[in-house]
DNA sequence: CCGTCTTGCCTAAAGGCTTTAGGTAATTCC
DNA sequence: GGAATTACCTAAAGCCTTTAGGCAAGACGG
């Protein structure tokens, strides 16, 4: 076969777009090969194993999420910048859920820690630098946060909320000026 | 092979176990039928096929999840509910990770539909009988609250919230108080 | 008590994904 | 121009899924 021109960079962004159609966990080393029109094996010189390649859709998506985030977050404040965070994930897992799926994958500590999950805690405690929370009191929000942002789009996404009313974009609406409130009025121990 | 006396309830109840001990994701049709010492193929006329299988651990799971929340709402109302309701979740997921994760299988509607997620439903909804919140505030409710459990849950067994302080009961505790104080205090629109 | 029917698990087999080992042709480099 | 490297290939083994068909033992009617 002619030559392709398979990188590992390739293969990872053609099995996040596989991931986005077929869904993640469909997403095998035998379908990313046949969508390049080669033979699996010939993956294996570029990827350590199947895990490998979930692993840096993974990342990759992580780092595409943390630099939409980022966008999002620049020059604002307060629930102003809590409401274009969380629509920034609730945005991607719509446009993107295979990716979004990935993004949940479980990594190991190591892989975690030079990843960019880093970037989002540090984004998400930015944040609440527009609301008036010290600490332990932050970590408690920031995982709260994580919490509902992560919830509420992964039910979304497994059609939790569908075809009842009122709609979900309402619901999100209101769970986020909910949160804002909260926030500016964190209950005291 | 001698009789074994295989039945689709046992094989659920395997699987069930198999999930909390290996993962749900790995628990295949062969994995079960190695459990019970029998040729896979015998298994094919108790179960449909593999997604059989795990549609009815998730199932399983569902109704064994929704039977322990409705033991820990009986007699309690307010956040006594709120908290109980949310420590069955937590408590569950803890001792049986791969039942909670077969629990979030995304089931086709009509299937969940039938499923005790109805009843789950109906029992968040229940708890929000303790505070004074009419529709649609109410449904936002119950949708946040099921994203909150839901998320935390299932960021701390992905590993999110360990080895960092402070503890993940104490985030989950004050958490649970945020959540009481914001539906005293639900923001009108 | 005996033959038949049914039930319950088995073997055989095909198709798909993963992964390793080793081959070949084209490109790169001295 | 020849040697080394690169990039993709074939072969093959192992495991999982699923269908088809077989056999033996227990249930049941005569």
């Amino acid at each position: 076969m002619a030559h392709v021109g398979l990188t590992v960079e390739r293969l990872t962004r053609a099995g996040a777009e596989l991931a986005d159609e077929i869904g993640f966990d469909q997403v095998t080393v035998s379908a990313v090969a046949r969508r390049f029109g080669v033979k699996v094996p010939s993956l294996y010189s570029h990827l350590k194993n199947s895990q490998d390649l979930r692993t840096r859709i993974a990342l990759y998506a992580l780092e595409e999420l943390a630099d939409r985030a980022a966008e999002a977050l620049a020059g604002r404040s307060g629930k102003d910048a809590l409401t274009a965070f969380a629509d920034v994930y609730r945005d991607y897992a719509g446009e993107h859920p295979g990716r979004y799926a990935a993004a949940r994958l479980r990594l190991d500590p190591e892989t975690a820690a030079g990843s960019a999950g880093v970037r989002h805690a540090r984004m998400t405690r930015a944040i609440l630098r527009g609301y008036d929370l010290t600490e332990p009191d932050q970590t408690h929000a920031v995982r709260m946060l994580g919490s509902v942002f992560h919830g509420y789009v992964s039910l979304e996404l497994s059609g939790g909320f569908s075809h009842s009313a009122p709609d979900s974009q309402e619901s999100w609406s209101r769970i986020l000026d909910a949160l804002d409130a909260l926030l500016r009025n964190w209950p005291a121990r």
